[in-house]
DNA sequence: ACGGTAGGTGTACGGTGTACACCTGTCAAG
DNA sequence: CTTGACAGGTGTACACCGTACACCTACCGT
C-alpha cells in the first residue's frame, strides 16, 4: 500500500512514448515548438529524464521523421513501375502534409536512418524491378530528388510575413508598381498562375498540382530513357541534343 | 595628436563590410560557424556593434546568400533558351560550390530579397522569351525547384560520420553483409555506380553528373512540352498516360 | 560653440542543449 | 530475507546563443 500509492503512478516513459509525445506537438505548434524543456514538461518529467530515452535531440528528429515514414503506404506489386512510383510518392506526399514540420524536418536531417534506407531501397526496387538498369536507377533517384518524399523545395511561396502592421492601400499599391517595373517576369507568371486577378497572389500556388506536374514530368522522362535503352555511355546525360 | 591617434584606426564597419566578414568566416568554418559574438571578435568589435549595420542574424544570412547570388552570372541573350537557362543555372551552381554553406542557407531563408527575386525574374524571363507561356513557365519553375540554385536536395550522401573510432574490419564486414541483406537494391544501384568496386561508396556520386542529368531530363521535358503547345487544360500535367 | 546623430560599448536576460553526480524503486541471485 | 546491480527519474550547473536596452563618444553641419 506504502509503495504501490493509490495514486495512479505515471505511465513510464519508453523512446516510443517521447516519440509520439514529440510528433503530437510538432504537428500542434510546429517543429520550433520541439525542445527538450517542453517536451518533458509535457510528459510531466524533468528535462534530463528524456536522455534515457533519446541520445539527444538530433536522434529525438530522427526518431520523429522515422514515425512519419511509418505512415508512407508499404510497397506492392503494382501494374507497372511508373504507377507503383507514383503511388508511394504520393502517399509520402500525403503523409507529409499531415505532418507539415516534416518538410523542414527531412531537409535538415542528414543521417540515414534503417527507415530512410527502408524506404529509399523499396524505392529503387520498383525502378529495378520495372526494366532499370542499376545505373539508370542511380541517376533517376538523383533526378528525383526529394521529391521522393513529396514535396517540392518551396520556389515561391513565403510566409504570410505577420509584420506590415497597417497595409495602407496607397503604399501598397506603390509597391505593387515597383515589384511590376522590377520583376516583370515574375508578374507575368504571377498573373496567370490568379488568371489575373493578382489579389490572389498571396494564396501561393496549387501544390497538389505542381508537385505532380514535376512528378510525372520527371516519371516520363526516365520512361523515355529506359524504352531507349539508356547506358552510362549515352550522349550527353538525357540522350538528347 | 591625442584626438587622431597614431594607432591606426580600425575601419569603420559597413554592412558590406561584415557581409564580406561573415561570408569569409563561413566559407573557411561553414555555417556552423556564423554566430555574432564571433563574427563581432574577427571585426574587432563588440558583438552588439552588428546590429547598427544587420537587422539581426537573420538579416546577416540573407545578405550572406545575396553576396553569392551576385557571383551569378549575369542574364544574356543566348541562342536558345535551353542553352540559356542550363548556362545560367550551371554559373550558380559553380557559384554555390564555391561556397558549400550557401546549399543549406539557401534551404533555410524564407525571405525573398531583392537579389533572390531578381535571379528568378531572369530565368522566368528566359522562358517566356523562348517562347513559354506564362503558366508553363509558372509550373517548369516549380518543376525546377531548388535546382534553379544549382544544387540537388542530398540524397545519399552522409557526411563522413567521425565516428567510429576503430573501423575493425570484422564489425564493418559483418555490416556490410547486413546492409546488403536488408537494402538489396540500395547496394544494386551503388555497386553499378561504384563500377563494382564498393569500397568507394563512400566518396560520393558524381555530384555534378547526377546533377546535369537531372537538370537536362527537365530541360527535354519542358522543350517538349513547350513545343506540343501546352495548356493549363492539357490531358495530366505532362500531357501523357 | 553646440546639438544631433551615427556608430561602438557594457551589461543583462531569457532561452537552448546537455554533462555529471545523484537518488530510488525493482527484481533476480545468493 | 538480504543484497546489489541497474534502469529510470532528478537536480544542479555550464556554456553558448541572439539580442534588448541604456549608455557613451566622436564627429559634423549649423
Amino acid at each position: 500500500m506504502a509503495q504501490r500509492s493509490a495514486v495512479t503512478r505515471r505511465a513510464p516513459l519508453s523512446r516510443d512514448r517521447v516519440l509520439r509525445a514529440a510528433v503530437t506537438r510538432a504537428d500542434a505548434a510546429g517543429i520550433g515548438s520541439i525542445n527538450m524543456r517542453g517536451l518533458a514538461q509535457e510528459l510531466g518529467v524533468v528535462p534530463m529524464a528524456l536522455y534515457k530515452h533519446v541520445a539527444g535531440k538530433d536522434e529525438l528528429l530522427d526518431g520523429m521523421v522515422d514515425l512519419v515514414i511509418g505512415e508512407f503506404e508499404p510497397p506492392a506489386a503494382g501494374p507497372d513501375w511508373k504507377s507503383e512510383v507514383r503511388r508511394r510518392v504520393l502517399s509520402a506526399r500525403r503523409a507529409v502534409l499531415r505532418h507539415p514540420w516534416a518538410r523542414l524536418a527531412i531537409e535538415s536531417r542528414t543521417r540515414r536512418t534503417p527507415a530512410v534506407l527502408g524506404y529509399m531501397d523499396s524505392l529503387a526496387g520498383a525502378f529495378l524491378a520495372g526494366g532499370f538498369s542499376a545505373h539508370l536507377t542511380h541517376h533517376v533517384m538523383h533526378a528525383l530528388g526529394n521529391r521522393i518524399w513529396g514535396f517540392t523545395p518551396e520556389l515561391f511561396d513565403a510566409p504570410p510575413d505577420a509584420d506590415a502592421p497597417a497595409p495602407d492601400p496607397e503604399a501598397r499599391a506603390a509597391m505593387a508598381r515597383e515589384f511590376a517595373e522590377r520583376y516583370p517576369h515574375i508578374l507575368q507568371i504571377a498573373t496567370a498562375a490568379t488568371d489575373g486577378d493578382l489579389s490572389r497572389v498571396g494564396d501561393g500556388c496549387d501544390e497538389q498540382f505542381e508537385f505532380e506536374f514535376a512528378l510525372d514530368l520527371l516519371l516520363d522522362g526516365f520512361d523515355r530513357l529506359r524504352v531507349a535503352g539508356w547506358t552510362p555511355g549515352s550522349a550527353r546525360s538525357t540522350g538528347s541534343a
